[in-house]
DNA sequence: ATTTGACTATACTAGTACTTTTGGTCAAAT
DNA sequence: ATTTGACCAAAAGTACTAGTATAGTCAAAT
C-alpha cells in the first residue's frame, strides 16, 4: 500500500523534473542548460535529479523517449477527433498535427541542432541506437501494411513513399527557418495542404476503407510505443 | 574583330575559372579552398582571377548564379526529353532531376553548410539579397500560373502548394545525410515517386494541357534567369 | 598589353596559462 | 529514509602570444 503511493510519488516527482527540463532545453538548449537549473525549477535538489537518471545524457533521452511515445497517443486522439479519421487525409493530418504538439517534439523529429547541442555528436546517441534496432522507418511500415490491406495506391513501393513522408515531415518543421520564411503560409494551412495532395493521390481507385485504416494506424502506433519502450530498458536508462 | 574574339577567350577562360572553382569548392568547401588553388587548378596566374572578379567572395557569388542559372535550361532540357513532357509529373521528375545533376547544384540548393562554410554568415549573402529582391519562391509563382491556366487543381492555395514543392525538393537533397540513411532508396526513384504522387494529386479532373504546361515552364524559366542576372548586374560582382 | 608570382598586411590557427562553470558525489541535516 | 547543497575533479571558457596561411596588390617580366 505505502510502496505503491511512494511509486505514484516517485513518478509525479519524475515528470515534474521531466516537464521542467523540456522546457528549460527548448529554452536553452542542450549544453546551456545546467542540472543545477532543471532542479531548481523543478522545485527539487539537485541529488534528486540523480536519485531518477544516472546522468544529464540518461535524462535527456528519457525526455525525447517520452516525447516520442506521447505522439503516438497524441496521434490517436487527433485521429479519432477527426471527421475523417479513416481517410488517407485524415491518417496524415493526424500525425503531422500531433507531430506540431509541442516544441520539444517538434526538436525530437527535427533534432534540431540549437536544442540538442553537442548530444547529437555523441557516437551512442539515441537516434543511432534506434537506428540500429529499426530495420524500417515507421512511416515505411505504415505504407506497407496500408498498401496490404488495399488501402493504399501499391504501384508505388513503400520505401520510396514512406521516404517521401519522411521528407515531407521532417521539411514541415525544418524549412521554416532554413529560407523563404517570406511568403510562407501558417503551418496548419501545409499540413492541411499536403493532407489533401496525399489523400488524393495515394487513396486507392477502389476507394478507401476507414476502419481497416484506423486498426492499422493502431497497431503501428503499439509497435512504436513497445520500440521505444526497449530502447529506455535495454539502454538502463532507469535508475534503481 | 579581335575585340569579339579577345571576348570570347576572356569567357572561355572564366568558365575555366568557375569550373576549377566548384570542383574545389565541393571538395574543400569555401573556407578551405584558396584562391591560389583555384588559379592553380585553373591553369591560370591568381592575378588574372582579379581581372575577372573583385575578390573572392564575387567568384563564388558568380559559381552560384551560374549554377541557378544553368538550372533552367538543364530543366528544360529534361523536360523536352521526358516522354511525359507535358504532364504534372513529367514538370516535376524534370525540374527536381536538374536540381539534382551536379554536386555543386545541389549544394546551391541546400546552402550545405559544409561547402558554404563562412559565407553563409555574412548579412548580404546572395540568398538573403535574393529574398529581398522576390515577392514570392519561383514554385509559387509557377504553381499560381499553372492553376490559372486550368493546368492544376486550384481547390490548394498556390502558396501553400508552392511550400510543399519546396519541401519536397529541399527534403530532397536534405535529408539524405540527416537521418534515416538505412532504408533510403535511390534518389532517383525517389524523384520518380515525387512525380507519380504530384501528377495524381495536382492534375485537374478535367485533364491536363500539354502545351500550355510546357509553354508556363519556359515562361517562369526566363523569369528566373532574369531576376538571376539582374542580381549578378546591381551586386556590381563583375569586374571591367 | 598581358600575365606573373613574390610580397605584405591581415586574418586565422595553435599553443599556453589561467579562470570559471558544471556534472556528479556524499557527509550532514531533516 | 529522504533530501539537501557545499564540495571537488574535470571540462569548458577566456586571454594572450607566437607562428602560419592567405586574400589581394603591383613591380617586373613577357
Amino acid at each position: 500500500m505505502n510502496l505503491t503511493m511512494d511509486a505514484i510519488k516517485r513518478e509525479k516527482r519524475e515528470q515534474q523534473i521531466l516537464d521542467a527540463a523540456a522546457e528549460l532545453f527548448v529554452q536553452y538548449g542542450y549544453d546551456k542548460t545546467t542540472v543545477s537549473d532543471i532542479a531548481q525549477a523543478a522545485g527539487v535538489s539537485k541529488g534528486i535529479i540523480y536519485l531518477h537518471v544516472e546522468n544529464k545524457q540518461a535524462l535527456f533521452e528519457k525526455l525525447i523517449v517520452r516525447e516520442m511515445q506521447m505522439h503516438g497517443p497524441t496521434w490517436l486522439r487527433l485521429l479519432d477527433e477527426d471527421p475523417e479519421g479513416g481517410t488517407i487525409a485524415g491518417v496524415y493530418r493526424s500525425t503531422l498535427n500531433a507531430m506540431n504538439s509541442s516544441p520539444f517534439m517538434q526538436a525530437v523529429f527535427k533534432q534540431d541542432g540549437r536544442i540538442f547541442g553537442s548530444y547529437l555528436k555523441q557516437p551512442d546517441n539515441i537516434y543511432r541506437r534506434l537506428d540500429e534496432r529499426q530495420a524500417e522507418s515507421h512511416r515505411t511500415v505504415l505504407v506497407r501494411r496500408l498498401q496490404e490491406a488495399g488501402a493504399m495506391r501499391s504501384d508505388i513501393p513503400a520505401e520510396v513513399l514512406g521516404r517521401i513522408l519522411n521528407i515531407l515531415a521532417y521539411g514541415l518543421v525544418t524549412l521554416g527557418d532554413t529560407f523563404g520564411a517570406k511568403d510562407a503560409p501558417a503551418v496548419e494551412e501545409v499540413i492541411e495542404g499536403i493532407a489533401l495532395v496525399l489523400d488524393k493521390a495515394l487513396t486507392p481507385d477502389e476507394g478507401g476503407n476507414p476502419e481497416a485504416i484506423k486498426q492499422i494506424v493502431r497497431e503501428v502506433n503499439e509497435d512504436m510505443y513497445a520500440q521505444f519502450a526497449a530502447l529506455l530498458t535495454d539502454g538502463e536508462t532507469d535508475k534503481q
